[in-house]
DNA sequence: TAATAATTGAGAATTATTCTCAATTTGGAG
DNA sequence: CTCCAAATTGAGAATAATTCTCAATTATTA
């Protein structure tokens, strides 16, 4: 006996799961999960949060010119082997393709003796969409 | 009349050049500024950094498994026109040759329409001597 | 179905960060 | 050089994100 499967868990998954290429607040989470009908706690979502960032299997960053922290899942299916690409405007993760995130790895380990760790960087920048909206 | 240039201002930025790889805590900074018979106050630490934060000339980000900002002055000259990889473990940043990171902004442009700002983006991973040491 | 171990959630406690404002410092004008 | 106005500092109060606590609930298994 180690660990309960609850409710709890397996609705924050769903809804994680589903909106995998967006990061949330802890408030927005328990926010969402109550629009669904389901009402996780705040204390809870922040203890499965910080579970699930210790296991590797969310990121957490701080929001911009902000205090809190948001959340956002890895999934294994799409994420594992390859690198991301996160859109400072809009926030939305893109997926670069598993051969060129292996190339990247190679190069940078052959240069620099260093290791870098897909699970763990994320490229930032624009997408094409809002690379057109604004200039600055 | 804008901005002053005070002491408190040019020591800060003395010591963040100073140690440009390596990311601190406010309290850390703070703490180090007094060691150097410097003392600068923390309510002056967090204004300065959230300025430089917003001129780009910092980095912030969340400490792994606390709740507190670390801050990293980006230097022009090293740092301009290249990616950095930082070591999760010891937190030392590298430089990536200004060749390569082109290379890579041009490749994932073409691939996926999205634009890698440089300035944004860390490369996170293990240096040599600390994938040597832990196997985990 | 009962027993027990894990989990939840409301609210209290903590603490990183922001705010406030009187005192000080800066840079310029005279 | 001296005075002035505007900007900055810093101590401490205020805020708010996160963590902690513990009684109540729920999941698992005997």
């Amino acid at each position: 006996m180690a660990e309960y499967i609850t409710e709890q868990k397996k609705i924050l998954l769903e809804f994680l799961e589903e909106n995998h290429d967006t990061a949330y607040t802890v408030e927005e989470i328990s926010q969402e999960l109550k629009k669904r009908g389901a009402s996780v706690g705040k204390s809870t979502v922040y203890r499965l949060m910080t579970k699930l960032v210790e296991e590797k299997r969310v990121k957490r960053q701080l929001a911009d010119g902000s205090r809190k922290a948001i959340y956002r899942i890895i999934l294994d299916e799409h994420c594992h082997n390859h690198l991301h690409l996160q859109c400072i405007k809009c926030g939305k993760v893109l997926h670069l393709d598993e051969e060129t995130s292996d190339k990247l790895l190679d190069t940078v380990k052959k240069l620099n003796d260093f290791s870098v760790s897909e699970e763990d960087t994320v490229l930032m920048g624009k997408c094409a969409s809002c690379s057109l909206g604004g200039k600055k």
